[in-house]
DNA sequence: AACTCCAGCAACCGCGACATT
DNA sequence: GAATGTCGCGGTTGCTGGAGT
């Protein structure tokens, strides 16, 4: 951040021009507005502020300029709070982990920054912003969409789908199996029980074990774009509690020939490069809680339920590693809610083989306490980094992508070297 | 060395949601 | 229920410094 530039004096103003909505200077404004001054901060403003709110704590920020004489607005001295005062924020550029989850989130929640600035500890909704926006404007310059033409297509594939009677995720689900791009399976796993899923979350060792004793696959794997975004997050949850996998799970041959820039880890995600859980069975009481899911949230989110959008996570910080899970889970059981501890964890690890070869003190970073509470509706349930938060399906369902990363494949990712569409659809249609 | 371009960033603006009166 | 007050979010603008010419 650059030190305030000293005070400009030429922007001294009104504070708020503000808003139909209610003026941001204290609502009904007062007769005579004394003069604000805008622009960059000065060390004294700050400190003022500072002192302001070590005294009264955050909040009533209005109050700010009457009691401590600062000659700001409000709105301003809530800003400068937020984004550069605020104890605990973590400045300088992103980590290559904040980058995936921002990626992720993205992917997820669109422009929603400050939801996405709750799961990135100390740094703010701004910032967050800002990034993504070079990181829009570098690619467009670049003449890349941000996301894969893969799930371009899958949104005018879904758009195509909506109207038909079927259980949005049932027939999003085959939807995407039914596309042409999805390969065959090239190695299949033996059928997953809910508790042996439920096994494996709690404890990788025993997903090491299964592994061992019944697949034939071995790691890298290609990833295939389609297979990235084929594997819904919903069925992630399917996959915790309440469905049985009437196909195999399969791990995905080569299929696509492109890398993609923003590779799936996921586990559940991908039909390539990681263990892909196949199309559900979407029989009576398997479709329940993924309809709960999707009734929660329309077109794109919708999309996300179905598992067609979910920005992978970035390429290895090595050769032959993979992201950990950027978080860590932690489910606590509650009447009608799943509450969900998040934990940053920043740590690239090795390979998959590292990963099952995990420590039993490793393996219980995975959720210690997954217990999985069907009764959640999404309503209501927020996600906040670090603290004990409610959480949304929506937040479920990126945590278990988050959890199924762990056990994703080694690829040879590489950012940019697709063919992208448009993203705006994706993003704008959301919400 | 001077100039231009551009990326990155801080701050502002407009608006909506929610709370209070 | 309406008006008022407060807060927060997302979009946009403008400044700054570095890179390139």
């Amino acid at each position: 951040m650059r030190a305030p530039v000293g005070v400009k004096e030429e922007h001294a103003a009104i504070c708020p021009s503000s808003s139909a909505g209610g003026l941001d200077n204290g609502g009904a404004a007062p007769a005579v507005q004394a003069a604000l001054k805008k622009g960059p901060w000065t060390p004294a403003e700050d400190a003022i502020l500072l002192d302001y709110v070590r005294k009264n704590g955050e909040g009533n920020w209005n109050a700010v300029q009457k009691n401590s004489g600062l000659q700001r607005c409000g709105k301003s001295c809530r800003l400068r709070w937020a984004n550069h005062l605020r104890p605990n924020l973590k400045k300088g550029s992103f980590s290559p982990e904040e980058e995936a989850l921002i990626l992720q989130l993205h992917a997820r929640l669109g422009n929603k920054w400050a939801r996405m600035a709750a799961q990135l500890p100390g740094r703010t909704d701004n910032e967050i912003k800002n990034y993504w926006n070079t990181r829009i404007k570098r690619r467009q310059r670049a003449g890349l969409p941000l996301y894969p033409a893969e799930i371009q297509r899958q949104i005018t594939l879904k758009n195509q789908k909506q109207g038909i009677a079927m259980s949005p995720a049932c027939t999003a689900q085959h939807s995407l199996l039914d596309s042409t791009t999805f390969s065959p399976p090239a190695v299949a796993l033996p059928l997953l029980h809910q508790n042996q899923i439920s096994s494996f979350l709690q404890d990788p060792t025993q997903l090491k074990n299964f592994l061992d004793s019944s697949c034939s696959f071995h790691p890298p794997l290609t990833v295939s774009p389609s297979a990235a975004t084929l594997f819904p997050n919903a069925a992630a949850l399917h996959a915790v509690r309440d469905i049985e996998l009437s196909p195999p799970l399969v791990a995905q041959s080569p299929a696509y020939p492109e890398k993609m820039e923003l590779p799936s880890t996921q586990l559940f995600a991908t039909t390539g490069g990681g263990i892909q859980l196949p199309p559900l069975s979407m029989g009576q009481g398997n479709c329940g809680l993924l309809d709960a899911l999707l009734q929660e949230t329309q077109g794109v989110g919708e999309l996300f339920k179905d598992g067609l959008l979910f920005e992978p996570l970035p390429p290895p910080t090595s050769k032959s590693s993979f992201m950990d899970p950027l978080c860590k889970l932690s489910y606590s059981p509650c009447s009608d809610e799943i509450l969900l501890r998040e934990e940053a964890v920043q740590k690239p690890v090795a390979g998959i083989p590292a990963l099952l070869d995990n420590t039993p003190a490793q393996a219980t970073e995975v959720p210690a306490e997954t217990v999985i509470h069907d009764s959640c509706n999404g309503d209501g349930c927020e996600l906040s980094n670090g603290q004990s938060s409610e959480v949304t399906s929506d937040d479920l369902s990126l945590e278990m992508q988050q959890l199924a990363s762990t056990l994703a494949m080694a690829h040879d990712w590489s950012f940019g070297s697709c063919s992208w569409d448009n993203m705006p659809l994706l993003t704008r249609s959301s919400f």
